[in-house]
DNA sequence: ATCGAACCGTTATTTCTTTCACAAGCCGTT
DNA sequence: AACGGCTTGTGAAAGAAATAACGGTTCGAT
């Protein structure tokens, strides 16, 4: 079994997927063996950060030869749980939330999006992406149904509050947030924010001194 | 002028877009002053890491009164460059690129697309969200023309390095990544990548402790 | 006026992360 | 079977970030 979830820091977990990219990519050009080494080149870091990261989780590695790409792979997959299908619920079928049932990149990493909901009752009904949207009244069963524990919310940001609180009392055990905003969510909930604009709203930090200014 | 650049952590510039979040809803719910108490419970944070935040860049509260809303909004947006128009292009005219390209979220903030471009000469010609698709070879032109140091990269991910390499060499200074890879940039060019299917596989670690497996 | 509660800015302290450095182990070669 | 070049895993050291603590100021109430 993984090292207990406390002990390990969150910025180690992080990164894990990063290692599961990289290592998918050398696999696939047929490296079968990789050093901490070349691994931190790939991604920019130091090889000693690579090793201890893994270290936390066990002993991967060969002294004097490296990693093996494959049983790497296989071995972190299975600490972040990448080896199980994720089922998971889409709330909000605008623009947003049309544009992420459609989007092709999940459903081959595991997380299969089974469910639409929109509390726009003009919304319910219609079909997106082959899924009929719900009402939100229909959450907690669906979920239980569809054993799903894990929410994409693509609501307005007014609104991505109270859905969130909806889903957390559904029982929902991970959020993947798009609405711009910082919700709240019990320790117990793991929420994920995906924030474009808080992306660019930093990266001008950085530009001001470029003489870019009008 | 702001402090300079490079004494003031990047987690701490990575934090200010929050606080600019923040603060511009309360203002909108009528609030003209906060406490860094107040401030850190809406954003789940220590009252004393929002004024240290705060204290690389200035004294802008007031001792047992708080930070005057208006004024703090005012200058954290100068700090970071909010109170300019940022013109950016999008490289890639796919599902996802036509999906930001109509995302209408970027513009109030002061993002706009203002170019469209495309490696594919299929979809060179087309109009996309009001913008003419444009083959690559027209975009140093372009960025010069337009003054455009911001772009947003949404090409696949086999051809995503090589994209960010052009555009690197025409000069853009940030590069917001769609592309589920870790790009390599010279380090005068900031990147941000915007990766949900990281954050996912990140979050299932937590998750595997709960009994949702088949 | 004076008092007391509230709050900032900053220094000191603690906690968390990263990097260093090295013993121990592997492998191909001689 | 011994050697030399590599590379891991890990404690120890260094560095970075978060938190605590407190002097000093503000403001409203008495």
């Amino acid at each position: 079994m993984a090292a207990s979830p406390t002990q390990v820091p969150e910025v180690v977990v992080l990164r894990l997927p990063l290692y599961v990219r990289a290592l998918t990519q050398m696999r696939d050009d047929g490296t079968s063996v990789v050093s901490s080494q070349q691994l931190g080149s790939r991604l920019q870091m130091t090889p000693a950060q690579i090793r201890k990261d893994l270290s936390y989780f066990g002993r991967f590695g060969k002294q004097g030869r490296g990693y093996n790409v494959e049983s790497l792979l296989q071995e972190l997959g299975q600490i972040l749980g990448l080896d199980r299908r994720w089922p998971a619920c889409l709330v909000g079928v605008g623009r947003l939330g049309r544009a992420i049932i459609n989007y092709p990149g999940f459903a081959p990493e595991g997380f299969h999006i089974l469910a639409a909901f929109d509390s726009d009752d003009d919304q319910v009904g219609d079909t997106v992406g082959g899924l009929d949207v719900r009402p939100m009244a229909l959450l907690k069963d669906t979920l239980k149904r569809e054993r799903i524990a894990i929410a994409i919310v693509a609501v307005p940001a007014h609104e991505a509050q109270t859905v969130i609180d909806d889903l957390v009392e559904c029982d929902v055990k991970g959020i993947l947030n798009y609405a711009p905003v910082a919700p709240q969510v019990p320790m117990s909930v793991v929420l994920r924010n995906i924030d474009p604009v808080l992306s660019l709203q930093s990266m001008t930090y950085y530009l001001l001194d470029e003489d870019y200014e009008t």
